[in-house]
DNA sequence: GTATGTGCAAAATGTTTGCAAGCCG
DNA sequence: CGGCTTGCAAACATTTTGCACATAC
């Protein structure tokens, strides 16, 4: 257990979004400059390895990262029109896809599930401001 | 309409699986060798934004295809072991996750659900011959 | 003191792009 | 011909790695 080791624990547990490798090397600095991204990259691998970290990949390129949660599992809806993250719970999903998966002969190991959504307004603008390309906010 | 484009076309229509853009490529040269990766690349983009072609991310870092279907959805189960991948039909999933999009005051754009998952055999053979690390196979 | 972790910069990987040349209609 | 398409190689973005130095125990 090094000092970087330690901040960046420290960081991802404090963490309530979902934070690229980037973003946790920015916070990681902020509490101790002498982080390199290198090691944030070896940590988040090393703590993934052990369980103690899940991988996203929502899209835009970049592995994102939250706390393993033991116990009732969640999912992920993210707004096209921003980025943002909102997660959710559906209790019945993962039985059912135990149950598909057996039906075709396999165990189930794990799976991944996003729903992509764009936020409900009340006058539908026709026109709604695209943020253009590929510069998904953060959450 | 190019010669290329077509061969490209070609390859994808053909193809039955899910290939990586190198192996599209490598599918393509066999037709016509003065093909480059660039044009595949390229094609596959152009064949995306018109919705012809879906882009999976099925992991192992590389964007991988198939042809779009209109109608009846499908799904993928990865074999963990060896990457191949197996489709699957699910009736209620769909209308199951419009719901949550609408209970969270979202409109449903698009879902991606991938299922893993570990061939469940006669003699659950203890110490598997686990194909290794990053070489996921096609299909 | 030794195994392990780190920083840095270079390499690897998958994908995109600038540009000059080529093909299509 | 004039514009869209190509090939090539260079540029990119993210992630990994080799190596010498630093740190933990």
């Amino acid at each position: 257990m090094t000092g970087q080791r330690r901040v960046i624990a420290r960081v991802l547990s404090d963490a309530d979004d979902h934070p690229d490798v980037e973003e946790l090397y920015r916070r990681a600095s902020v509490l101790d400059s002498r982080i390199s991204v290198a090691t944030v990259y070896r940590t988040v691998r090393l703590l993934e390895e052990k369980g103690i970290l899940e991988r996203r990949d929502f899209g835009g390129g970049r592995a994102r990262y939250e706390a393993t949660e033991h116990g009732r599992h969640h999912y992920h809806l993210i707004d096209v029109d921003n980025g943002k993250v909102i997660e959710f719970e559906d209790q019945e999903h993962e039985e059912l896809m135990r149950r598909v998966a057996e039906r075709l002969g396999f165990d189930f190991v794990s799976m991944r599930l996003e729903l992509f959504g764009r936020k409900r307004t009340v006058q539908q603008e026709a026109k709604a401001p695209q943020p253009s390309k590929r510069k998904g906010a953060a959450s």
